[in-house]
DNA sequence: TGAAAAAATGTCAATTTCGACATATATTCA
DNA sequence: TGAATATATGTCGAAATTGACATTTTTTCA
């Protein structure tokens, strides 16, 4: 793990107070960050590239706005379901989807 | 979808109440529930195949082995985020586990 | 067989995640 | 530029999920 994904992870809100807590995370406790942020990227960029708004985008899914972003930001606080619920929506194949969850 | 799939998920718990119902789920229900149950056997399998009992493996995942044996019956109230965690948990710690083992 | 071990099922209080809302910040473009 | 649109952030009560526990059912095997 390099200095740029230790950032990447800290600026998405992930409780990570110092590089010594940071480095006590377990491997499987990392891995599971990780994917939840690959979730999120693939979400961001298949709806930027549908060209939807969040807020339309939110209709779609029954949800709203905030939440929306809150997925793409990969919070802490959005749980791995509702992320695979929105790919889904936007008709990301399974397979895509089974990809990007462990094998 | 077929008849058999059908009686697989009715028989996990998902709320199908009758054909008519069941007819009414949206592909990505479907396919939503469908990766779930994929998750779920995929856990038992590699649970059963490293010989760990449900209450063995609830204590290396910090659950319950009520929780376990759910995760393992596909039950609805049960979370991605659980599975996966789970999932990871146990290829972790495989090679530590199969040591253990005769041969 | 039958007793012990494993797994399944039901319930519950605590915790987490939810949609929604208010509002702040950022981006777009005439 | 600046106003309109889009996105980000913080908070809340409601709903869903959690580990734990009790109990029942199934499986194992001597």
């Amino acid at each position: 793990m390099n200095k740029e994904k230790q950032m990447k992870l800290e600026a998405s809100g992930w409780k990570i107070g110092s590089v010594d807590e940071f480095l006590e995370l377990s491997q499987e406790e990392t891995e599971f960050i990780e994917l939840k942020l690959s979730l999120s990227q693939n979400l961001k960029e298949r709806r930027q590239s549908l060209r939807l708004t969040q807020k339309d985008f939110a209709r779609m899914i029954h949800s709203s706005q905030s939440r929306v972003a809150k997925m793409e930001a990969g919070d802490p606080a959005v749980s791995i379901d509702l992320l695979v619920k929105s790919l889904l929506a936007l008709k990301t194949s399974k397979k895509k989807v089974a990809g990007m969850l462990p094998h």
